[in-house]
DNA sequence: CATCAGGGCCCTG
DNA sequence: CAGGGCCCTGAT
């Protein structure tokens, strides 16, 4: 066992700052997806984001409230501490939500001018113009995610993500919302492979302290990484372990808004992008790719945040047969 | 009850 | 480069 969690901390400070997102930007379609994990970590209701925010050792919570429209956009962000909040804190809580959520990207309305008239993709820019590929989690929160989704279903995920939270993590409260706030490596560095297995993650003890032991150790450093694009930086990410071809595909998308990659295609990915693009779940992988290359070269990742994101919220509001039979809870 | 695959990856041959 | 094994759970 870690430290005792089972208090609720309040966050009493405040202090807010804002963002100007580069044009155009949609707030719903970026800060919620659908189809992502649901964690313990952060919580969404439409115009307004809550989640902790874990820096130097401490919890934060963090609100992003959309004060803006899509071709103005603005965002107001409240931080809740434990203590008084600096001006260096703020500032780099601001800055880790610009890169977390994309604010700053140019990409995006580059790809919505240039696809605006697209016949697939027309539609969904419409609608979802400004749309950004994120990642809530800080690099090391988001390789424990997808170790927790291998070679699982997402019931189990859940629980495992939530076992390691009431174990390591902290509760915390902000604007009447309790959150979890994560972990950092060290804890699991320190906590035995036996101690972990007991939380019912089975062989994902050893790899998530051989990843820990690799953000300790200073082999793993996000901000160099952030610097890294292509396949340069698909082959640093393949040096985590536990980290194979699809998640830092993934991760390569989604935290570094590589916005043009997408080589492996997993069977799950595979019937996805099959039926957005061809209307049924059978076309290969190398079909796929093909098609994407072909039709939106530079673009294939963000294509697919694109239609995902089209899809995920259609299948939120009124249902989507074959996308619900393969999201199995 | 037994078997098996699940939103991968490592390791071995 | 292909394929077995991995923890555990729920579906069959």
């Amino acid at each position: 066992m870690g430290e005792l969690t089972a208090s609720v901390q309040r966050l009493k400070f405040v202090r807010k700052a804002e963002i100007e997102p580069t044009p155009p930007f949609c707030f719903d379609g970026t800060v919620f997806k659908p189809l992502h994990f649901p964690s313990g970590d952060q919580t969404w209701e439409p115009g307004v984001l809550w989640q902790t925010i874990r820096l130097q050792n401490d919890a934060y919570g963090i609100v992003l409230r959309n004060k803006g429209e899509v071709n103005r956009p603005l965002i107001e962000l409240t931080v809740h501490g434990t203590s008084p909040i600096t001006e260096g804190t703020l500032e780099e809580i601001t800055n880790e939500v610009r890169w977390r959520y994309d604010l700053d990207s140019r990409g995006v309305a580059l790809f919505v001018r240039k696809f605006s008239g697209d016949r697939l993709l027309g539609p969904v820019i419409k609608k979802w113009k400004g749309t950004r590929p994120k990642s809530g989690y800080s690099l090391y929160e988001y390789l424990v995610i997808t170790i927790m989704l291998q070679n699982t279903v997402v019931r189990r995920s859940v629980k495992m993500l939530q076992s390691l939270f009431e174990s390591y993590g902290r509760l915390v409260e902000f604007e009447g919302k309790r959150l979890w706030s994560f972990w950092g490596p060290e804890s699991i560095r320190q906590a035995s492979e036996q101690e972990l297995r007991g939380l019912k993650i089975g062989y994902r003890a050893k790899t998530l302290k051989r990843q820990a032991a690799q953000f300790v150790s200073g082999e793993v450093d996000q901000t160099k990484l952030r610097r890294l694009t292509g396949d340069v930086l698909l082959q640093e990410l393949d040096e985590i372990y536990g980290v194979g071809p699809q998640s830092a595909g993934y991760l390569s998308a989604e935290f570094f808004h590589d916005y043009n990659m997408m080589k492996n295609i997993s069977p799950w990915d595979a019937k996805i992008y099959s039926h957005l693009l061809f209307g049924h779940g059978r076309a290969s992988p190398k079909k796929i790719l093909a098609f994407l290359e072909k039709n939106y070269p530079g673009y294939k990742a963000l294509v697919a945040e694109y239609l995902l994101t089209d899809v995920s919220w259609r299948n939120k509001e009124v249902g989507v047969a074959w996308l619900q039979k393969l999201i199995r809870l």
